[in-house]
DNA sequence: ACCCTCACG
DNA sequence: GACGTACGTGAGGGTA
């Protein structure tokens, strides 16, 4: 006779986790479904217990109904400052029921009892009937019922919990919890407590005179102190209170306990319930083998030499690259496909034979299911030279068929560092990866800023394995002798390929459970991961330039540039090399005798743009011409010449390559080239915005955020005056113009937009002093006018810097964090900068994540408007470019001003409207 | 490898 | 009392 096992589930609870930690998913019938969604993945859980040793027997859903209890006849203020639920959970809790149902469980629900005194009344009777009870919630006041025989299962962090976890997290017996629950009080539900008496003073209390009455009787001994007078003043509210946690176990049970015996999940209801859903992962999962076995198992048949479940936390074994497998049989990979389906998820990583993903070749594809499971599948080695061995190795075409179907199985999450490479590349062989996490995102979402943690894979390696990676350079070397990875041998390229994916899976693990932990969840779901397929297509996409307008601009360049440096070197009386900021600095202050002393550690002159400036202004003729030099020598360097060298062979298209992880605030960056910094500011520059082109029949449309980051200002700073300006779509430098001088013209104007950004960067008199050309302490009065005016600023920044301090991160609307250890530091001038940071930060971190937004909503909302033929190719910050046939502009825009305009709701709510701006035409330059 | 300078938001 | 002063990026050229 096996032992009766009863598993309590605490329903209620666990859905407003469920809410809060999932996105905010829609069902095809338009129902907010996030919770649902959540509760039932719980479910599918516990259905996967059934059969195991430790495995349920007997389970019931225990949910709360209605408000009133017993507790408010005993507490009028009791839950009384709760919020009502949010809107879109209201609709949820009837499916809960129907989820409930799906599985075929009972649902127990009592008017006037919370579903905690169910919870406990039953668990009192199963005891008592020498059961084992295992309570699924994650509840602290339900930790009162851990006992021998009774332990408590959170299925969001996969942790079964006994009375070692009670006595870790409060210090005390689980039997004494609800004398330190009643002294600590709960904010949540209200209950008073005693005042000044948290968790760790409530523990040490308990711990010291064993219960609550003890405690009570011996304060009037105690040391005199404001604690002291507190528990005394306050004796009976802690009494009170200590009622108020009491679970309430003697309720007449609503059904008897053998009625809740476990009798099997019928398929059936499950996967009409799944599918009027569209939960696809699971419903695909309800037909997949191993979910099958569980399923058709019966809770009455869980045997003596069932396998006993594996330990909660069973130590990780170190990496061993001796274990990996190089997959050359057909068979092999086939096994390595089965391993993955078993486990329902799989890291991924591919090796090509250049770092350009856009043109380069396919050479091998890691996998990996497990600690040290991990294989290489080696598909395009030795090719380079057609006189080298080919080693023996499977045939891609016949690798990558076998490979799409997992790849591209809803049911199999699949992992990657970095994934949006990957996912070019297999894009390229026709396959698309869903779905996925992807860990150098996952880190960043964790800890942007965090100094020691850096999110490429070695360094990430490093911080949280402990562990050193075989690096690229040594398995291909560097310089001339670097081979390509496509000639390394297939023993090398398995130990690195291999553990690449090894190390991926171990870090998606511990990611895993601390972006749930820490509040990382919404960034991650709704902000960055949606990103990353988006800005894979992206960068395959690339955009049109035109290389006979670089060349001939190169040209123009050139010739400017040779004739400024002929009156350069006349006026310097000898030729020198301009570029060179130590020879000019000579030229300058030693040759000609300019003013303009030395700056910067070096001890170097500064020749930068603010010096030769004021040269200039001084009547110094070779500082202008310097200035001229130096901004076509710039235009010519970094972008006539190199942006048509940046030109794809295959495409004719210039492909940069985004970072996910470049900008701490949240930012994208765009390297190789930098497509993020092409010139607008001035005339000349602004021609090459004009090499960006459209294919025939097509228009480059421009849709910029007007004033996004001063809005988000008003907004998360709460300034009314600053709001109602963009409410009635003032010129907002205008209207803080007349805010601050009474008047607008060209000068006020000038100066309210230089403080305007001054005060999002972090002012200082000192800096916005140098920008307008008055003296500190003029500076320091329009400062303060400006707090005096616009109130909101000077609290939001003072609250920012000190939540910075205290917390170490500051955080944006979407609940990003950036970290800044610095903002300690003993060194002023450290910690002043770290401040400036952080007082951006949420501002810039906010307008990032909501044009994130926007971008990984525009291709399923330009899909579902009809225009498929709208392609988004670069994101410039506030800005998104496209390429679009000429008839779709119209429609096109419309769609395009909606998504940016809306792409902050519903889950933050702005007190100022977005604006958008659009602009088209043949080129960049022309769509502004 | 580092600094300086300058292109963008 | 002096210091150095705006946030976030990436790239090219010169120099050591």
């Amino acid at each position: 006779m096996t032992q009766n096992h009863l598993y309590l589930v605490d329903g209620s609870g666990y859905i407003f986790r469920a809410y809060h930690q999932l996105p905010p998913l829609t069902n095809q019938h338009g129902q907010p479904v996030g919770a649902v969604y959540g509760y039932t993945t719980m479910l599918w859980k516990l259905a996967e217990e059934l059969g195991k040793a430790e495995g349920p027997t007997h389970m019931a859903v225990i949910l709360d109904k209605g408000s009133h209890t017993f507790r408010n006849d005993m507490y009028d203020q009791y839950k009384a400052h709760r919020p009502p639920a949010p809107e879109d959970l209201v609709p949820q809790f009837p499916m809960i029921r129907d989820a409930t149902r799906a599985f075929s469980l009972p649902c127990i629900e009592e008017a006037g009892y919370e579903a905690d005194d169910i919870i406990a009344t039953y668990t009192r009777a199963a005891v008592a009937a020498g059961w084992h009870v295992t309570i699924v919630s994650s509840d602290k006041d339900l930790m009162q019922l851990i006992q021998p025989g009774v332990d408590m299962y959170d299925t969001m962090k996969n942790e079964r919990r006994g009375a070692d976890y009670v006595m870790t997290k409060f210090g005390v017996r689980p039997d004494q919890l609800g004398d330190v629950l009643a002294l600590m009080g709960d904010s949540v539900d209200n209950v008073p407590g005693v005042p000044g008496i948290g968790p760790k003073t409530a523990s040490k209390l308990i711990t010291e005179y064993g219960d609550l009455e003890s405690v009570l009787a011996a304060a009037p001994d105690m040391k005199k102190s404001k604690m002291q007078e507190n528990l005394i003043a306050n004796a009976e509210m802690a009494r009170l209170s200590r009622r108020l946690v009491a679970l309430h176990d003697t309720m007449d049970l609503p059904e008897p306990l053998d009625d809740l015996a476990l009798k099997g999940i019928p398929p059936e209801p499950l996967q009409a319930f799944l599918s009027h859903h569209g939960f696809k992962t699971l419903l695909n999962r309800l037909g997949a083998p191993a979910a099958a076995v569980a399923m058709a198992a019966t809770a009455a048949v869980a045997s003596d030499n069932a396998p006993p479940p594996p330990p909660p936390h069973a130590a990780e074994p170190a990496i061993d690259r001796s274990l990996y497998e190089t997959v050359v049989t057909q068979d092999a990979l086939d096994r390595w496909i089965a391993a993955a389906h078993a486990e329902g998820l799989v890291a991924v990583d591919t090796e090509t034979d250049m770092l350009d993903c856009v043109s380069c070749g396919l050479v091998g594809i890691s996998l990996a299911v497990g600690p040290n499971k991990a294989c290489y599948i080696p598909v395009g080695h030795g090719g380079t030279d057609m006189f080298a061995e080919r080693p023996e190795q499977l045939d891609k075409a016949l690798v990558l068929a076998k490979l799409k179907p997992l790849l591209e199985d809803d049911a199999i999450l699949k992992i990657g560092q970095n994934l949006k490479y990957d996912m070019t590349v297999l894009r390229r062989h026709g396959i698309e990866i869903a779905p996925y996490d992807d860990t150098i995102v996952m880190s960043f979402d964790l800890d942007a800023g965090q100094s020691l943690a850096g999110h490429g894979m070695d360094e990430a390696a490093r911080v949280h394995l402990d562990h050193q990676c075989i690096s690229f350079k040594e398995v291909v070397g560097t310089g001339k002798s670097q081979i390509s990875f496509a000639e390394v041998p297939l023993p090398r390229a398995t130990e690195y390929a291999a553990e690449d994916a090894d190390v991926t899976l171990r870090l998606w693990k511990r990611f895993k459970t601390r972006i749930a932990n820490e509040g990382a969840n919404r960034v991650y779901e709704l902000v960055d991961r949606p990103l990353v397929g988006v800005i894979a297509q992206m960068e395959h996409r690339g955009i049109k330039v035109d290389r006979e307008h670089l060349s001939r601009l190169s040209a123009e360049f050139t010739a400017g540039i040779a004739a400024l440096e002929t009156e350069i070197h006349a006026i310097a009386g000898q030729p020198f090399a301009i570029g060179s900021t130590q020879q000019l600095g000579a030229i300058l202050f030693d040759k000609l005798g300019y003013k303009g002393g030395k700056k910067g550690k070096s001890g170097a002159y500064s020749t930068d743009v603010t010096i030769l400036e004021q040269l200039a202004a001084q009547g110094a003729p070779i500082a202008s011409k310097v200035l001229e030099w130096r901004q076509l020598s710039k235009l010519k360097s970094t972008y006539t010449d190199a942006l048509q060298a940046q030109i794809n062979k295959d495409t004719g298209r210039v492909h940069t390559s985004y970072s996910l992880t470049g900008a701490q605030t949240g930012r994208l960056s765009s390297t190789d080239p930098n497509l993020q910094n092409i010139p607008i500011r001035t005339e000349v520059g602004r021609q090459i915005r004009h090499a960006f082109i459209a294919e025939p029949g097509n228009v480059i449309l421009a849709a910029d955020y007007s004033q996004i980051e001063l809005r988000l200002a008003a907004h998360m700073a709460d300034v009314p005056a600053l709001k109602e300006a963009f409410a009635a779509g003032e010129d907002i430098h205008a209207a803080t113009a007349m805010q601050l001088f009474g008047e607008v013209n060209r000068d006020t104007r000038g100066r309210a937009k230089t403080i305007n950004f001054a005060i999002l960067y972090g002012i200082s008199r000192w800096g916005l002093a140098g920008r307008l050309e008055i003296s500190a302490d003029e500076a320091q009065d329009m400062i303060s006018r400006y707090y005096e005016r616009f109130p909101g600023i000077s609290i939001y920044i003072n609250e920012t810097i000190e939540k910075a301090r205290e917390r170490g991160y500051t955080e944006t609307l979407f609940g990003r964090k950036t970290w800044f250890p610095r903002i300690r530091a003993a060194v002023q001038h450290e910690r002043q900068g770290a401040e400036r940071a952080a007082i951006n930060a949420p501002i810039q971190g906010t307008s990032a994540d909501i044009i994130k937004r926007a971008m990984a909503r525009m291709g399923p909302a330009l899909e579902a408007a009809g225009l498929p033929g709208v392609k988004m190719l670069l994101q410039v910050h506030d800005e998104l470019v496209f390429e679009l046939p000429e008839g779709d502009v119209e429609a096109a825009s419309a769609v395009i001003r909606r998504v940016m305009e809306t792409a902050a709701e519903p889950i933050v709510k702005l007190s100022v409207p977005l604006g958008v701006e659009i602009g088209t035409g043949p080129s960049w330059g022309a769509a502004h």
